[in-house]
DNA sequence: AAAGTATACAGAATTATCTTCTAGAAGATT
DNA sequence: AATCTTCTAGAAGATAATTCTGTATACTTT
């Protein structure tokens, strides 16, 4: 694992240190196989653990995926949140959204891969408010810094829902064929060029 | 079904009725319960069908899901692909390609959610293949385009790869999110921001 | 420090689901 | 009509998820 402290910081301590293992070749598994192709069964046997401890933690292999997309969902946000709030105009937000998110792709390349790939199964099952109020989170400030820009006339005044896609989709759309192979160079390759299409997309 | 001609299409004929009729509630339950939790027997159940005839058809559940996949994505390529060869040039290949891709969103919301449900499996087990071929489809003539557009000295010059990001992320990004009730605004409702968003994140 | 409580670990048994297999019916081809 | 191919059928087998019961370990209270 590129950050080892990921996922000590969302489990900590040391009663906890046999789930902390379980996640960890969980997400390898799931990385490697796919996650339909991976069973519990087989994270049992490579984590060395029971199948008892294993649904002591998890409940289920939906409740495993679930626990796993929400720490790498806090990861990101972990990176991503203080940029936002410390930029001083709307345009650094955006650099500051964009760069970091980027930044945080190219940094886990497992965790992002497991997130594109658990998000509907995740968005299907009992968590979808977890996920709303995470989302809040993410553009709730945005919005507000966003909201400043059109007063000034230098952003284009719609519909506040479109604002998150015309901002982070491309940069997104290019992560997600990078993390399967099917682009060459790293999204933080171009990150300027990101930056400049979000502005560009949005401004006046 | 809104086009009621889609499977017929791809699976013509008085003797595929049935496989039709499977691949209709297959995309049903699909689309109502999520991949996962839909099982063969239940389909089969709804079809009332049997089981040598499922397997007959489709090999496994995931040859199922491949299927489901190719008749979508082909639907898709169906109506955009006309668009980007009868434009005249770079600005009107790239409101083709946006506006037909809206459109089939709109008009085929099931089909479209199934497809971004569906990509992962697909692109893990034997089809990856098939899936590239209908890609380099989608974006072998638009490039070319492009490139007439950066000598006219009206497209900025950049690694090609980057393209087909900068162009549909942010729809894509939006059909997402609308295909899962997280906005409001038809994809369509907004095709000239999305087209001039394109066009403003690759011009010179 | 002992008793009590909550948390973690263990694996056999059960249930759910997918897949294979064999057989026969319906349709096409000669 | 004989033969070949495609389609339908469902029972049996294989695989995987989950439940259940019991035990051990750490933490809390007295």
């Amino acid at each position: 694992m590129k950050n080892p402290d990921t996922f000590d910081r969302a489990e900590p301590g040391p009663r906890k240190a046999n789930k902390r293992h379980v996640l960890r070749v969980a997400l390898a598994q799931f990385d490697k196989d796919g996650i339909d192709a991976t069973t519990i069964e087989g994270i049992r046997d490579l984590a060395e653990t029971s199948i008892g401890s294993m649904y002591h933690h998890f409940g289920s292999k939906d409740g495993l995926l679930a626990a796993l997309y929400f720490i790498a969902l806090d990861d990101q946000l972990a990176l991503i949140e203080p940029q936002i709030v410390s930029a001083s105009d709307p345009r650094g937000a955006i650099a500051g959204l964009i760069g970091s998110y980027l930044e945080w792709v190219v940094q886990q390349p497992k965790l992002a891969r497991f997130m594109f790939q658990a998000r509907s199964y995740v968005a299907a099952g009992p968590h979808k408010d977890a996920l709303a109020e995470r989302n809040q989170r993410r553009y709730g400030t945005l919005l507000k810094r966003l909201r400043e820009g059109v007063k000034d006339g230098v952003i284009r005044q719609m519909p506040s829902e479109l604002y998150a896609s015309l901002l982070v989709g491309q940069s997104e759309n290019y992560c997600r064929a990078w993390l399967s192979s099917r682009v060459q160079g790293k999204p933080t390759d171009y990150t300027s060029i990101f930056v400049e299409a979000a502005w560009r997309s949005i401004s006046k």
